[in-house]
DNA sequence: GCATTGGTTGCATACGTTGTCATGAAAATG
DNA sequence: CATTTTCATGACAACGTATGCAACCAATGC
């Protein structure tokens, strides 16, 4: 009973071929009598004899390997894009290798990946520095970056179209009537927010007006809580808010209810981005911006495995549509003003 | 400029040396002089050297990589788990294969395991057949099951006191006065469902009560609305539900909610298990038995790496305590009965 | 029947590293 | 000062696989 060790060599002895036989028959377009293949296939599991696919990165200089580098899942965005490309990517034959990554050790957790020879990159990070990006460029390794763009890096993006998709919010509310409409911005060097910004406030403009009041929360539950605070802590609250991600949107909710005691959407409307599962909740039934997931990783795996597999790597960026998935936490356009409306338990908002 | 095939060779012919004495300068213990190890040193930041972690794995047979084995990501408990483990592993040196597992094919992907030579194997996955398990223990792999344990299985185990949560809840239903108490079932082959199911029954029993209604929800949304319209389609509807995770307990609510217009707790109360973030948010306030998810993982990578150090596998079940959470999904203790409650929106039931 | 072709097979080497061994120098001991 | 010990270093052999090359065999074409 060997313990574990057991190599292509053993199996070839008891077969009685050569080691090259036991290789080329476990390779799929190499030349081999059918004889010889079912031989050696039958020595190989009398041997429980599996191809050590380490061996065969070194010598074939191709790992199977892809780096996924994300820097936390608490929003439920990055679990479902995670679970989606993990999948995508173990059906076309490659593993993931995951790194979890902090803001500041990047560099070092960067080095580690390029020690296993991955073969390709995909960043789910919010930041990353320009000197990284350029270093896997060096070495011939591809990356994209996923939902977030970077101008002058040598490297691919793919996010969803966020401009847009600020845009139909700003119309979404100011159509229905809205006065003083408020922004919770995400992190400030995020292209996300940036650009889900931009085109909100295009947006507004287009309807001749403008953000009543703006906020940071840097996409966590802590800065969320405290933009609301800042929002409405003063005489005039706003009547409407975007928020930058779901994530921080269902905070807001919970703030604006419990500790403002208003009602949503009749005393305010509250918009996230993102769609994540828990947005179709009865609990919140939040309006938002669907990021087209299943596309974008389907996007990441054909841009990353192109240039993995041709061997040069290349910078395209993909935009994907998004769509405006309406429920329960706007008002619904056209309904005049937020005092107008009768009373509605909140938790009674159904969903689209 | 070297296009990243820079070896140790290549840093030993620069800095006039051995490659044995770059090898030497990379590893900890080893013994050079500092003037070498700075020189070689230098030799290689100047060419952008790295060694190279498959061939050192190959050779040493230490291959670094611990794989993970997830089904779906959807129950949100895992991906806090996913990144709380790789985190834990990253900072010991360990890197996270990451493998993504349907119900089918899990033959196939510890096959793809163990040909990366993983050092050890991390199970969060429900279901796994009793033969994979003895073949990774046959190649010297460790196994560590994590939040499931298997009688007959040459492999490890971590899980929180599942019995004694569904006991300290049944403490809790039984405790405030409910007459009809449901349970909903996870996968009725998971030990967890059982373990929780097993000491609720008992918690019961020491009441003098028992279980009014059961049904399965199979730990998935889909089956936990079914199992909601089984046991509250009838007559009788139950006066509490436990729900054996959250991720179904939130659907529980919903359904009651919106479907069937009961309020929570004051119709209903509902009990969930794991203590997910989402069972703190306002919207659901969810009584809740939190699992030590810290503890757990770090019980996993102690338990995993102490194998995997020592070179030998071994069987050891860790059990951690859990915790009881109460929210506002459940009803106080000597509260009579539901009818007597004044109305009170559940959107506004604050979280303690 | 002979030359040519096409397909199989084995041999030897290479991938980039670690670990063992021998060697030589320097330091410690009497 | 002679001898032992310690230490640093280089040469060389592995690890398990893929692959170019040459050799071989059978079959085909004329």
């Amino acid at each position: 009973m060997p313990k574990g060790g057991v190599t292509s060599g053993d199996v070839a002895r008891l077969a009685g071929v050569s080691q090259s036989a036991v290789s080329r028959s476990f390779s799929d377009g190499a030349s081999v009598s059918p004889a010889m293949r079912t031989r050696v296939l039958e020595a190989a599991r009398q041997l429980g004899y599996r191809p050590n696919a380490l061996a065969r990165a070194m010598i074939s200089g191709r790992s199977g390997l892809i780096a996924l580098m994300v820097a936390y899942l608490d929003n439920h965005f990055y679990p479902l894009v995670l679970e989606l490309l993990s999948r995508a990517l173990q059906a076309r034959g490659y593993q993931v290798l995951l790194f979890m990554t902090d803001r500041g050790r990047q560099d070092q957790v960067v080095q580690r990946m390029l020690q296993y020879q991955v073969e390709g990159i995909v960043m789910a990070s919010a930041t990353l520095s320009s000197t990284l990006a350029r270093e896997c460029a060096k070495t011939g390794t591809p990356v994209v970056l996923f939902n977030r763009y970077v101008p002058g890096l040598p490297a691919s993006s793919v996010t969803s179209d966020n401009f847009e998709g600020g845009r139909a919010v700003a119309h979404l509310l100011a159509g229905a009537g809205h006065q003083r409409i408020a922004f919770i911005a995400g992190q400030e060097d995020s292209s996300t927010s940036r650009d889900r910004e931009a085109g909100f406030t295009k947006g507004l403009a287009e309807h001749g007006t403008a953000v009543f009041a703006r906020a940071v929360g840097s996409y966590t539950r802590e800065g969320a809580a405290l933009a609301i605070h800042t929002l409405f802590g003063g005489t005039t609250q706003p009547d409407a808010v975007f928020v930058a991600n779901d994530h921080m949107a269902f905070v807001a909710i919970d703030r604006l209810r419990i500790q403002y005691g208003l009602r949503i959407p009749e005393d305010v409307s509250v918009v996230g981005y993102d769609d994540v599962p828990e947005a179709a909740w009865a609990g919140y039934s939040l309006t938002t911006v669907a990021q087209p997931a299943e596309e974008m990783v389907q996007a990441t795996v054909t841009i990353l495995l192109d240039q993995v597999e041709r061997r040069e790597v290349s910078r395209s960026a993909a935009v994907l549509p998004s769509r405006l998935v309406i429920r329960g936490s706007t008002r619904p356009a056209g309904t005049g003003s937020a005092s107008a409306r009768t009373h509605r338990p909140p938790s009674d908002a159904t969903d689209g």
